[in-house]
DNA sequence: GTATCGTACAACCAAATGGTTGTAGATCAG
DNA sequence: CTGATCTACAACCATTTGGTTGTACGATAC
Protein backbone atom coordinates (compact mmCIF):
# COMPACT_ATOMS: atom_id res chain seq x y z
CA UNK A 1 0.00 0.00 0.00
CA UNK A 2 1.27 3.46 -1.17
CA UNK A 3 1.14 6.23 1.46
CA UNK A 4 -1.19 7.76 -0.56
CA UNK A 5 -3.45 4.61 -0.23
CA UNK A 6 -3.20 5.03 3.80
CA UNK A 7 -4.08 8.32 3.76
CA UNK A 8 -7.67 7.32 2.09
CA UNK A 9 -8.19 4.76 4.43
CA UNK A 10 -7.73 6.80 7.28
CA UNK A 11 -9.05 9.61 6.12
CA UNK A 12 -12.16 7.34 5.39
CA UNK A 13 -12.69 6.92 9.41
CA UNK A 14 -11.96 10.06 10.03
CA UNK A 15 -15.52 11.39 10.13
CA UNK A 16 -18.70 9.88 11.72
CA UNK A 17 -21.09 9.71 9.11
CA UNK A 18 -18.31 7.65 7.43
CA UNK A 19 -18.03 5.54 10.11
CA UNK A 20 -21.63 4.78 10.90
CA UNK A 21 -21.69 4.00 6.95
CA UNK A 22 -19.31 1.51 7.99
CA UNK A 23 -20.90 -0.22 10.37
CA UNK A 24 -24.33 -0.72 9.01
CA UNK A 25 -23.31 -1.84 5.84
CA UNK A 26 -20.91 -3.94 6.98
CA UNK A 27 -24.34 -5.39 9.06
CA UNK A 28 -26.75 -5.21 5.97
CA UNK A 29 -26.95 -4.27 2.23
CA UNK A 30 -28.19 -0.81 1.34
CA UNK A 31 -28.71 1.24 -1.28
CA UNK A 32 -27.36 4.91 -1.60
CA UNK A 33 -30.71 6.09 -1.09
CA UNK A 34 -31.91 3.69 1.66
CA UNK A 35 -28.02 5.09 3.29
CA UNK A 36 -29.34 9.02 2.93
CA UNK A 37 -32.34 8.53 4.27
CA UNK A 38 -30.88 7.87 7.44
CA UNK A 39 -28.76 10.87 7.48
CA UNK A 40 -29.65 14.63 8.31
CA UNK A 41 -28.13 15.63 4.87
CA UNK A 42 -28.79 15.27 0.93
CA UNK A 43 -28.63 12.19 -0.76
CA UNK A 44 -25.83 14.38 -2.30
CA UNK A 45 -23.68 14.90 0.58
CA UNK A 46 -24.11 10.76 1.50
CA UNK A 47 -23.61 9.68 -2.02
CA UNK A 48 -20.15 11.56 -1.82
CA UNK A 49 -19.15 9.74 1.58
CA UNK A 50 -20.28 6.84 -0.19
CA UNK A 51 -17.97 7.88 -3.03
CA UNK A 52 -15.29 8.53 -0.58
CA UNK A 53 -15.20 4.80 1.12
CA UNK A 54 -15.38 3.40 -2.30
CA UNK A 55 -11.86 5.11 -2.91
CA UNK A 56 -10.64 3.93 0.33
CA UNK A 57 -11.92 0.38 -0.59
CA UNK A 58 -13.70 0.37 2.91
CA UNK A 59 -17.13 -0.53 0.66
CA UNK A 60 -18.01 -1.77 -2.43
CA UNK A 61 -20.96 -0.90 -5.22
CA UNK A 62 -23.14 -2.97 -7.26
CA UNK A 63 -25.64 -2.10 -9.39
CA UNK A 64 -28.60 -3.69 -9.02
CA UNK A 65 -32.01 -2.62 -11.15
CA UNK A 66 -31.83 1.21 -10.86
CA UNK A 67 -30.35 1.31 -7.40
CA UNK A 68 -26.63 0.44 -6.30
CA UNK A 69 -25.99 -1.90 -3.61
CA UNK A 70 -23.56 -0.73 -0.85
CA UNK A 71 -21.01 -3.78 1.00
CA UNK A 72 -18.29 -3.46 3.24
CA UNK A 73 -15.44 -4.50 2.13
CA UNK A 74 -13.29 -6.62 4.53
CA UNK A 75 -10.34 -6.18 2.93
CA UNK A 76 -9.37 -2.31 3.46
CA UNK A 77 -10.60 -3.28 7.13
CA UNK A 78 -8.18 -5.63 7.82
CA UNK A 79 -5.61 -3.37 6.46
CA UNK A 80 -6.44 -0.79 7.93
CA UNK A 81 -6.60 -2.94 11.41
CA UNK A 82 -3.06 -4.50 10.43
CA UNK A 83 -1.50 -0.92 10.49
CA UNK A 84 -2.47 -0.16 13.37
CA UNK A 85 -1.10 -3.53 15.06
CA UNK A 86 2.20 -2.66 13.39
CA UNK A 87 2.47 0.47 15.50
CA UNK A 88 1.27 -1.77 18.60
CA UNK A 89 4.30 -4.28 17.57
CA UNK A 90 6.50 -1.59 17.81
CA UNK A 91 5.96 -0.17 20.83
CA UNK A 92 5.78 -3.65 22.64
CA UNK A 93 9.58 -3.76 21.07
CA UNK A 94 10.40 -0.74 22.69
CA UNK A 95 8.74 -1.49 26.04
CA UNK A 96 10.69 -4.84 25.88
CA UNK A 97 13.87 -2.84 25.24
CA UNK A 98 13.66 -0.84 27.68
CA UNK A 99 12.73 -3.57 30.05
CA UNK A 100 15.94 -5.10 28.88
CA UNK A 101 17.99 -2.26 29.91
CA UNK A 102 16.81 -1.90 33.33
CA UNK A 103 17.25 -5.75 33.68
CA UNK A 104 20.87 -5.12 32.68
CA UNK A 105 21.32 -1.95 34.94
CA UNK B 1 -14.76 8.83 23.62
CA UNK B 2 -16.75 11.47 21.70
CA UNK B 3 -17.36 11.12 17.68
CA UNK B 4 -14.85 14.71 17.86
CA UNK B 5 -12.37 12.19 19.71
CA UNK B 6 -12.23 9.49 17.31
CA UNK B 7 -12.30 11.71 14.17
CA UNK B 8 -9.08 13.34 15.45
CA UNK B 9 -7.11 10.14 16.10
CA UNK B 10 -8.19 8.94 12.74
CA UNK B 11 -6.99 12.32 11.06
CA UNK B 12 -3.64 12.46 12.73
CA UNK B 13 -2.97 9.12 11.60
CA UNK B 14 -4.44 10.42 7.82
CA UNK B 15 -1.06 11.95 6.96
CA UNK B 16 2.25 10.26 5.79
CA UNK B 17 4.46 12.44 7.55
CA UNK B 18 2.69 12.71 11.09
CA UNK B 19 2.51 8.57 11.20
CA UNK B 20 6.05 8.35 10.69
CA UNK B 21 6.53 10.84 13.21
CA UNK B 22 4.44 8.53 15.51
CA UNK B 23 6.85 5.69 14.48
CA UNK B 24 9.88 7.45 15.62
CA UNK B 25 8.95 8.76 18.57
CA UNK B 26 7.37 5.36 20.16
CA UNK B 27 11.44 3.66 19.20
CA UNK B 28 13.26 7.27 20.60
CA UNK B 29 12.64 10.60 22.02
CA UNK B 30 13.04 13.66 19.73
CA UNK B 31 13.08 17.31 20.24
CA UNK B 32 10.56 18.73 18.19
CA UNK B 33 13.49 20.58 16.10
CA UNK B 34 15.70 16.66 16.11
CA UNK B 35 11.99 16.13 14.36
CA UNK B 36 11.78 18.98 11.81
CA UNK B 37 15.19 18.31 10.56
CA UNK B 38 14.01 14.72 9.30
CA UNK B 39 11.49 16.21 6.97
CA UNK B 40 11.75 18.53 3.83
CA UNK B 41 9.65 20.86 5.73
CA UNK B 42 9.90 24.18 7.50
CA UNK B 43 9.96 23.80 11.12
CA UNK B 44 6.67 25.22 11.65
CA UNK B 45 5.11 22.59 9.57
CA UNK B 46 6.17 20.01 11.60
CA UNK B 47 5.33 22.30 14.92
CA UNK B 48 2.10 21.38 13.68
CA UNK B 49 1.82 18.21 12.92
CA UNK B 50 2.77 17.42 15.96
CA UNK B 51 0.03 19.99 17.97
CA UNK B 52 -2.43 17.42 15.72
CA UNK B 53 -0.90 14.47 17.18
CA UNK B 54 -1.14 15.93 20.28
CA UNK B 55 -5.01 16.70 20.23
CA UNK B 56 -5.27 13.50 18.98
CA UNK B 57 -3.84 12.33 22.25
CA UNK B 58 -0.83 10.06 20.35
CA UNK B 59 1.91 12.01 21.35
CA UNK B 60 2.88 13.84 24.89
CA UNK B 61 5.22 16.64 24.67
CA UNK B 62 7.67 17.43 27.73
CA UNK B 63 9.33 20.42 28.36
CA UNK B 64 13.23 20.02 29.34
CA UNK B 65 15.20 23.47 29.23
CA UNK B 66 14.54 25.28 26.13
CA UNK B 67 13.71 21.65 24.20
CA UNK B 68 10.44 20.01 23.89
CA UNK B 69 10.69 16.61 23.78
CA UNK B 70 8.12 14.32 21.79
CA UNK B 71 7.05 10.86 23.40
CA UNK B 72 4.38 8.06 21.91
CA UNK B 73 1.52 7.89 23.71
CA UNK B 74 0.50 4.53 23.77
CA UNK B 75 -3.15 5.20 25.41
CA UNK B 76 -4.15 6.98 21.88
CA UNK B 77 -2.39 4.29 19.76
CA UNK B 78 -4.62 1.21 21.23
CA UNK B 79 -7.31 3.16 21.03
CA UNK B 80 -7.47 3.14 17.55
CA UNK B 81 -6.23 0.11 17.46
CA UNK B 82 -9.49 -1.23 19.35
CA UNK B 83 -12.08 0.99 17.34
CA UNK B 84 -10.90 -0.89 14.40
CA UNK B 85 -10.97 -4.22 16.55
CA UNK B 86 -14.85 -3.45 17.16
CA UNK B 87 -15.33 -3.19 13.12
CA UNK B 88 -14.20 -6.42 12.73
CA UNK B 89 -15.22 -8.04 15.05
CA UNK B 90 -18.96 -6.58 13.86
CA UNK B 91 -17.39 -8.40 10.54
CA UNK B 92 -17.03 -11.71 11.98
CA UNK B 93 -20.40 -11.75 13.57
CA UNK B 94 -21.98 -10.99 10.51
CA UNK B 95 -19.70 -13.83 8.85
CA UNK B 96 -21.03 -16.28 11.59
CA UNK B 97 -24.88 -15.56 11.33
CA UNK B 98 -24.51 -16.21 7.28
CA UNK B 99 -22.77 -19.18 8.06
CA UNK B 100 -25.84 -20.27 10.10
CA UNK B 101 -28.08 -19.47 8.12
CA UNK B 102 -26.30 -21.30 5.09
CA UNK B 103 -26.54 -24.39 7.85
CA UNK B 104 -30.39 -23.89 8.30
CA UNK B 105 -31.32 -23.87 4.78
C1' DG C 1 -45.15 6.96 -23.64
C1' DT C 2 -44.89 9.51 -19.35
C1' DA C 3 -43.97 10.16 -14.75
C1' DT C 4 -41.16 8.76 -10.97
C1' DC C 5 -37.19 6.91 -8.70
C1' DG C 6 -32.25 6.18 -7.89
C1' DT C 7 -27.95 7.78 -9.13
C1' DA C 8 -24.18 10.61 -10.72
C1' DC C 9 -22.04 14.78 -11.33
C1' DA C 10 -21.22 19.79 -11.88
C1' DA C 11 -21.04 24.26 -9.70
C1' DC C 12 -20.89 26.68 -5.80
C1' DC C 13 -19.74 27.97 -0.77
C1' DA C 14 -17.71 28.07 3.97
C1' DA C 15 -14.46 26.00 6.73
C1' DA C 16 -10.49 23.13 7.53
C1' DT C 17 -5.78 21.48 6.01
C1' DG C 18 -1.02 21.67 4.98
C1' DG C 19 2.15 24.50 3.81
C1' DT C 20 4.82 29.17 4.02
C1' DT C 21 7.23 33.45 6.27
C1' DG C 22 7.78 36.46 10.01
C1' DT C 23 7.76 37.80 14.89
C1' DA C 24 8.53 37.19 19.66
C1' DG C 25 9.55 34.90 24.15
C1' DA C 26 12.55 31.54 26.79
C1' DT C 27 16.65 29.31 27.56
C1' DC C 28 21.41 28.42 27.00
C1' DA C 29 26.50 29.50 25.67
C1' DG C 30 30.30 32.59 25.74
C1' DC D 1 25.04 41.33 28.52
C1' DT D 2 24.92 39.44 23.80
C1' DG D 3 24.02 36.19 20.51
C1' DA D 4 22.34 31.83 19.09
C1' DT D 5 18.81 28.17 19.64
C1' DC D 6 14.24 26.19 20.43
C1' DT D 7 9.63 26.93 20.48
C1' DA D 8 5.10 29.03 19.76
C1' DC D 9 2.00 31.51 17.21
C1' DA D 10 0.00 34.82 13.90
C1' DA D 11 -0.95 35.91 9.16
C1' DC D 12 -1.26 34.46 4.78
C1' DC D 13 -2.07 31.24 0.67
C1' DA D 14 -3.66 27.25 -2.22
C1' DT D 15 -6.07 23.13 -1.99
C1' DT D 16 -9.24 19.91 -0.01
C1' DT D 17 -13.36 18.84 2.51
C1' DG D 18 -18.14 18.54 3.64
C1' DG D 19 -22.01 20.43 2.66
C1' DT D 20 -25.63 22.59 -0.64
C1' DT D 21 -28.72 22.98 -5.05
C1' DG D 22 -29.57 21.92 -9.73
C1' DT D 23 -29.27 19.09 -13.88
C1' DA D 24 -29.18 14.87 -16.54
C1' DC D 25 -29.80 10.12 -17.45
C1' DG D 26 -30.96 5.14 -16.99
C1' DA D 27 -34.39 1.95 -14.93
C1' DT D 28 -39.01 1.15 -13.23
C1' DA D 29 -44.00 1.70 -12.75
C1' DC D 30 -48.32 2.74 -14.68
Amino acid sequence: MSDADVDRLFQAFADATRRDIVRRVTVAEYSVSGLAALYAMSFAAVQKHVAVLERASLVTKEKRGREQIVRGNHEGLAKARRLLDEYETIWRQRAERIADILAEG
